[in-house]
DNA sequence: GAACCTCAAG
DNA sequence: CTTGAGGTTC
């Protein structure tokens, strides 16, 4: 028996509409904790992990660890049907061959009731260890998206080079190239201000990745305020968004080959 | 001669607007008292019908009474020139191969004139008793065009289940089921907020219909604040939106056959 | 999937 | 009145 209630229907959409695009069909993993979620994109190039703590729920009961698999297209068209403010409930028996999705309104006038049909979806999981980062840029996650955008307009790959001195995002195409520089602003409080970027580092590195994942992962810019990018050499960088008393949700994507010959 | 003055084009805009998918051609029944259209749809499963009454123009004249075939693409491709708050006129003369519309900005500033033909169309007139219906149902408008939209993502039809507790609207389709449930909500003062919910009922009816018909008919959400949705056993279930100070637009639609073997 | 347009909120 | 978000259309 699984039952999680949510007070604000738009973060389960803002969660799922950030995963939705990369990810078709994905394991969800209840446990008593909360709920984790790992998929490999279609093209077994980007890693999407999703962690909500149960205490991030209003309500969360899990009585026995189960695994519900989802179609995230046939749960965004349900969550679609929810106005932002609604409450969310997410409820499924053992082994049940449907997630029951319900809606209620603030006001108490309307409640919608769904079902969802699960499916068994065989796992590619794949191990991911706690790394050591090279470098960690933190920035604000509305001005990541925004150098997205602009950048894709130029090229199909981006260099994130991350140095003491900040981190500048670079793209090359047939029109020209570009290069955005934000630089390091070291906190004096604890807190930086929503807009500075930080970057912590140990050893410069910088790394070539492919810009239509990382528009992908901007969806989830309205999950979080700021966004972590950790780079280490030779091994994926990971971007997360922390979602506030909550958990996270991270994107891991492998660097491109650097090919001379194009 | 015939002459009528609206002082806002967006009004007329939206009425075609809300009919021209549903009906390619159609008599306007210009006579003293305001001008009438009813209209099949091509499938002949849906019935349009408007009323505008006399006393919303601001300016009416019809010495004899009329009817006019007129193509609604054709119109309205012209009232697309129109701006919003332009005041338009539409004039024919008796026997008339073509309807006169002029536009004229608020400002006087900009006069638009166009011309356009009239023709012949053979009318499956309608009969249209009026019914004591079952269940009536008033809600918003906008509420209904939101649920038809969401629930076409669903499924093709829509269960409208009409009870005293209130009204609920449920799909089917490959993705899972849902439905919504919108409490009857009594209302205290004469006239309920605008997003309650109310159910006059005899004896509770349910229909099944095509969604695509319903979101034709909510294309007329912009016209009025509220829908209601009249139900009676083994008979079209009729829409009504009220256009204030002046008429109303109706659409009546045949229940789907319900087919066990589905 | 992208651009346009419309509607709602500040 | 200006801006942003959402829906619709191409």
């Amino acid at each position: 028996m699984i039952e999680a209630v949510l007070p604000q229907a738009s973060l389960l959409k803002k969660i799922i509409e950030a995963i939705k695009e990369l990810v078709d069909e994905a394991n969800f993993d209840f446990s008593e904790t909360g709920i984790r979620l790992q998929a490999m994109d279609k093209s077994h190039i980007a890693l999407s992990f999703l962690h909500l703590r149960n205490d991030g729920f209003s309500e969360y009961r899990c009585d026995r660890s189960q695994t519900l698999g989802i179609n995230l297209n046939s749960f965004s068209k349900i969550l679609k049907c929810a106005a932002n403010d609604d409450q969310v409930q997410v409820k499924a028996t053992d082994k049940a061959e449907t997630l029951a999705i319900s809606f209620e309104s603030a006001s108490k006038d309307r409640v919608s009731e769904f079902n969802l049909k699960l499916m068994d979806i065989d796992i590619d999981s794949v191990d991911v260890p706690d790394m050591d980062y090279q470098a960690t840029v933190s920035m604000s996650s509305q001005e990541f998206a925004r150098i997205v955008r602009d950048l894709m307009s130029l090229g199909d790959a981006v260099t994130i080079d991350a140095t003491k001195q900040g981190v500048r995002f670079s793209a090359n195409g047939d029109d020209g190239s570009g290069s955005i520089l934000l630089r390091h602003k070291k906190l004096i409080d604890d807190e930086g201000s929503a807009a500075s970027t930080t970057v912590d580092i140990t050893e410069p590195v910088n790394h070539s990745l492919a810009l239509k994942y990382l528009a992908n992962f901007a969806k989830a810019a309205p999950l979080a305020d700021r966004v972590t990018i950790n780079l280490i050499e030779d091994a994926p960088v990971m971007f997360e968004f922390k979602i506030s008393d909550m958990g996270q949700i991270r994107f891991y994507l492998a660097p491109q080959i650097e090919d001379d010959n194009e």
